[in-house]
DNA sequence: TCGGAGAAATTGATATATCAAGTTTCAGAT
DNA sequence: ATCTGAAACTTGATATATCAATTTCTCCGA
């Protein structure tokens, strides 16, 4: 099992519910790799080590469990099932389900969103040359996300957000390199594109492929 | 809330645990129509309905809220989200993932995996004939497997399976359909062809297309 | 009649106790 | 020395009790 440092007890600060302040907290550590595969957990154990009950615990367990980054074997234990291999079948997964947004955004996009897309175009490309990384971090997300209020799509906007498990150090080292800010620009007005002449095929083609590579190279920093 | 009669006890039968047991009650519950949308849950009253204590059933909701079928809001109560939007938009999510399976599948298939598929190809061109639609639906259903195992794609297989939402009844209601099953032996003809001739391009829009098509089908039986 | 303050009821959130399946340990026979 | 099996221990599964936020109801005053 980990050493009892991997998870520290939560604070008495309660912006949310234990379950979920719980949640965070062991899923962040399965990704970040403080908690590795294999590893096995011990409820009570756990438990008290975060300071809190069993029953918000067993609660966030059973989450992490539906989304596949942990296995639970009845009265044996808890194992953590997240690897590289899976890392990589996520990002894929969110290539999958970002690129059928983007297909469906660009059946039923908006002029308005069109606009909304092009002026953050035209910011990123400001951004280039300021270089600003924490800007163009929060650029690259509202892009995404005028994508996804174009495409109606709420439920396979959930399901993909589930499939993020990039850190923020990652994402600031790999748009700290200035042919990656640049192909991220190019690929994001190339996909723009497509969605603004409505061609749903050519639109999922390319953000398939802009979130694998740039996923390749997340991947990597891991 | 819905009628006492919307679930029933469940019997003293422990196949599973409780709230893999509850889940799967509820789940079907919910995607049948007997739980409607909007509808409220009450964990205590629906508890006592089932003969179970709490906790179970507060971890079988938590994972139904992470699926996204309800949603919990603290100390308020439970919502069924789940409505014909969002059947179509987890059809959409199936092809989307069944798609980059078959894309992978194309990329690492095997000679075996080829032959495994021809041969079912085979036996469903002659159930054309014998019109036995139960084995039509299990072939199917291997058919699908053979290109999951194909693609390795553990995580993906997983998380496209959480987004199967058709009831048998509507598989039978489909399969029925004489143009419908000489449609699906065709595609399954050349998605096999696709994977064969390891064209991942190609093996990802036949499947998608064909997912959609079918899920189409299939969302109007509801 | 209307409206708001506050008490009572409701209900999810959390904690704790109990149950039962699985694992480990170790005495005792071979 | 090795194998067996029963007892002790672990641990997740389940049940129950308690807490606290929210809603609902009630009643008094304008």
């Amino acid at each position: 099992m980990g050493g009892d440092d991997a998870l520290l007890p939560v604070e008495p600060v309660f912006l949310k519910s234990l379950r979920d302040h719980v949640y965070g907290l062991v899923r962040d550590a399965i990704l970040a790799g403080r908690l590795k595969g294999g590893e096995k957990l011990n409820e009570r154990h756990l438990a008290s080590q975060l300071g809190i009950s069993t029953t918000p615990l067993k609660e966030a367990l059973r989450v992490l469990e539906s989304e596949g980054l942990v296995r639970s074997e009845p009265r044996r234990g808890i194992y953590i099932t997240f690897n590289a291999g899976q890392a990589e079948e996520m990002m894929l997964a969110r290539a999958a389900l970002e690129s059928m947004i983007a297909r469906q955004a660009a059946k039923r996009v908006k002029d308005e969103d069109v606009a909304l897309m092009r002026a953050l175009i035209v910011e990123m490309r400001a951004g280039l040359e300021t270089v600003d990384v924490l800007q163009l971090i929060a650029l690259n997300e509202r892009f995404h996300n005028v994508i996804h209020e174009a495409s109606g799509c709420s439920y396979l906007r959930r399901l993909q957000g589930g499939q993020n498990i990039y850190t923020h150090a990652a994402r600031l080292s790999v748009l700290s390199e200035e042919r990656e800010r640049f192909l991220a620009v190019e690929e994001h007005e190339a996909i723009a594109n497509a969605i603004a002449a409505r061609e749903p095929d050519l639109a999922e083609r390319l953000m398939r492929d802009h979130v694998i590579r740039s996923g390749e190279k997340h991947l990597l920093r891991v």
